[in-house]
DNA sequence: AAGTGGTCTAGACCACTAA
DNA sequence: TAGTGGTCTAGACCACTTT
């Protein structure tokens, strides 16, 4: 037998009636009063069931409007190796990097914040990069933007000796024809990617604005130059509600 | 000013306690009345507290044992194009398919469940193979084990005139040296794959026995044949806790 | 001003796990 | 049997949004 406790039987008639559309996406539950009413429930029970809903990404609320059924509009990023070309398949790129390319080919405005500092390397960098922890590293942090509002987080990571007297030390939104790899002669061969879905930490939900519940793909990115040696690590965090990450591969 | 409410005070000092490794992986938290007493707090509080950490995936409830920390240990699973050639680069395959290889590779015991049937395409399958939605497919289930406990979902879908008369439309844990595909006559030679975290479905929590917050990577991969036609769909479910996903990319 | 959700308290009864 | 979390109730005060 399932359990079925009062809370589970009002999230399921709910989770119904916004599968089968009666509550569009956007559109507002009824109120807690309304729902405590029409089950016979205390509020403490009604709210349970929604915040089952809201776990499920179903639901989120407003405080003094309600709780709205929530809608998706993720965008595609396809992190292929072009983008480690510094330029991209299709699309010409006048002084933008490739993301931002590929956002525009999307009918968006890309935008970011870029800041660069030198930090003691975290294990999961250190691991990558082949340095001992705690080594230091430069890190570029970018908050990448969509239409205004935040879409990802890509802090790219160096050894000391790659970056240092480059173009990747500049803050600001460089841009640099080529690559900013190639500029600095350390031109990628190969890409190791790893992702994983997580729950966001309290900083990450912080920076990207996310509603509760908004699950994250981790995707890791170490690159390698010609002598096999790892030259770059990008840990970039993409909320699950607005990516779709793509890859291409060819069997050939 | 942050909003510390005295549920997220408890909150952030527990979490700072896991963080700092006072309370380890796998250990009891203090109990409710525990925390009652510590934070001069109701017991819905201090439970509010711990469902914060719950949904930020620290933290697991076992009914009549207590509140435990969570710990993870994730397989990595390539989805390279070996896979889909019935071979794969390092590790002779016996009898089993890439990913039971993969698994084997990593020293755990895989096993899978597999169910044949007929269905009518849903649209995010019918998009992707070109057929109208409603349109009879044939999918091959796969629920995948390691060590007996469930790791990943993985149907694929064919269109009817693919898959009829092969081997696909065998049900159990069928291998077919070289590939179903290929034998089939529909080898493939490119790929799109589609990654988004989300959090589950209750069924897919079910059939998963996934822990309360745990989100999912939903792969979707669409192999195309020499003609340019899709030729099949598989879509994954992996669980966070339990994957990491890895592409190896050559810029060659 | 009226209605919405956010937070907090106090108490009750239950099912499950352990000693 | 004692201790743990799971569920449910009833009531209170607050901040925020809309009319």
């Amino acid at each position: 037998m399932a359990t079925t406790s009062k809370t589970e039987r009002i999230a399921e008639a709910l989770r119904t009636e916004i599968a089968e559309g009666r509550i569009p996406p956007g559109a507002r539950m009824p109120s807690e009063p309304a729902l405590m009413e029409q089950y016979s429930a205390a509020r403490g029970t009604v709210r349970e069931a929604m915040k089952i809903l809201a776990n499920d990404g179903l639901v989120i609320s407003e405080t003094g409007l309600g709780w709205l059924v929530r809608q998706y509009n993720p965008l595609t990023w396809e992190p292929g190796v072009f983008e480690h070309q510094g330029r991209r398949r299709d699309t010409p790129n006048n002084g933008q990097d490739a993301w931002a390319a590929d956002v525009i080919a999307q009918g968006r405005t890309p935008s970011q914040d870029v800041q660069v500092a030198l930090v003691p390397a975290l294990t999961v960098v250190a691991e990558r990069l082949h340095v001992d922890p705690e080594t230091t590293v430069v890190v570029r942090r970018r908050l990448r933007k969509v239409d205004g509002t935040p879409w990802q987080l890509a802090d790219s990571y160096y050894p000391e000796d790659v970056a240092a007297g480059t173009a990747i030390m500049e803050p600001g939104d460089t841009f640099v024809p080529g690559g900013l790899m190639r500029s600095a002669g350390h031109a990628q061969v190969r890409f190791r990617d790893e992702i994983r879905a997580r729950p966001p930490t309290r900083e990450e939900s912080a920076r990207l604005q996310l509603p509760p519940a908004t699950p994250i793909d981790q995707h890791i990115r170490t690159g390698y130059n010609e002598a096999g040696r790892p030259v770059r690590v990008i840990i970039t965090i993409a909320p699950g509600d607005r990516h779709v990450i793509v890859y291409d591969v060819s069997a050939k």
